[in-house]
DNA sequence: CGTATAATCAATAGAACACTTGATTATGGG
DNA sequence: CCCATAATCAAGTGTTCTATTGATTATACG
């Protein structure tokens, strides 16, 4: 092998996982699975895509060992291939975040609207949650709040909270939260909540964000069940 | 803007920067800028491509916001767009080491055959280079090494090596560094070395990385000037 | 002023990629 | 044993990307 080959050979590598990086779709599957494991049907469903299409991908992230597949039964379960993945998309966010101005440029134009730029400080939030001088919503599907979630947070997917709204306290405050700060979930909720008289506000960042930081996170499922209680398939 | 339009917007900038990082030819262009600026024509010739094509890269690599460009006279001064651009090259490739199994096949392949394995002990080099137990050479080009260069080592580019081997001590372990673990000029460097009889070795890091260690890094022309003296442009 | 050089622009052809669609392969349940 | 479902595979199509080539612009210098 003379030089010139190894260099390209190397950049090439480089290149793989650079591809990897370089589809939309790939980057939301990416977000998505920091939050957890999840089948392959789930992440086609939550990035809006075929389940086809979401195959396709996943064997272009599986063949750079970003994301890893095993077969449970009838299901496949995907996973991030290691911590350091998360770590590193959430790196390669916050640089695109720095270099781009779009990217704030876009946010306030679609929060600024809905009003919803004031943010909930996290480092008095988890005393507030203590207290229980505000409550915490997980409103992200119920599996991805089993796999990791802010420790007293209480989980309402975004589907049910229409319907369990009676069941929610009316004075206190609400702060809720989803995947992170460009998942519209948590938007989406704190609508609702306010369209129903609450004192609802969001949290902009997301578990993986949480965790980050230092901040504790809790596993398992919801420690109040609703009367449909919850059942781990 | 509805709901699935800013997500899609936001992952859309993402991708952006993702498709930054898929060309190997970018990737070896952003390694070269991590060593500190160059003119487009430099920066094509170190990553063996055309000056159109390289003005090319260059023209994505800005829309980016990765690499800036500023126009001197007859040249374009190219420098990456900030601190934390270099940081992310490391931490992205550094991803790619620990997940890509064929990297370090790959270099095992090329570095093996050359007996080139044995590393030279970072922690400790610096004391013998105090000591003048070893000779540190940095063989790449003059102006990287101005820019930034390992404290004590000696400016010898690999095109003027051959012809400057008779200065060099016979005696004295040589040790050789260049852009990095994926650079082969130190390569190349240690076998005319030992063609000569010197008792040569690689360092397998460049200037980058060792910074990023926390390490100290000189500026400026060679101390020590040759025959013909340096010229600052 | 005309020439040489650095750099960009513009047009092109070939390769790689993304999404769709329909067929195929596993697995578990009745 | 057959069916329903999750997932992958395979082929087709339109798009995007990359490298090449030749023309054009900008700047310095004699």
């Amino acid at each position: 092998m003379d030089h010139r080959a190894f260099k390209d050979r190397i950049y090439e590598q480089l290149g793989r996982l650079g591809k990897s990086l370089a589809s939309p779709k790939r980057l939301e599957m990416l977000d998505v699975l920091c939050q957890g494991p999840h089948t392959v049907e789930s992440l086609a469903g939550a990035t809006g895509q075929t389940l086809a299409n979401a195959s396709q991908h996943l064997k272009a992230l599986r063949a750079a060992r970003l994301v890893e597949t095993e077969k449970q039964g009838l299901y496949v379960t995907c996973r991030l291939a290691g911590p350091e993945v998360g770590e590193f998309f959430l790196a390669f966010r916050r640089l695109a975040e720095s270099r781009l101005a779009e990217i704030e440029r876009i946010t306030r134009l679609y929060l600024g609207s809905r009003d919803m730029l004031e943010g909930v400080d996290q480092a008095t939030l988890l005393e507030r949650v203590r207290s229980g001088e505000v409550l915490v919503l997980d409103v992200r599907p119920a599996q991805e709040y089993r796999s990791a979630h802010i420790p007293g947070a209480l989980s309402v997917p975004l589907a049910e909270l229409e319907q369990r709204l009676a069941r929610l306290p009316r004075r206190r405050q609400i702060v809720a939260y989803c995947r992170g700060p460009y998942c519209v979930m948590s938007v989406e909720a704190v609508e609702i909540l306010r369209r129903h008289g609450r004192k609802a506000a969001r949290l902009e960042i997301g578990v993986p964000e949480w965790r980050q930081r230092g901040l504790p996170v809790a596993r398992g499922p919801d420690p109040a069940p609703s009367p449909n209680p919850v059942e781990v398939p």
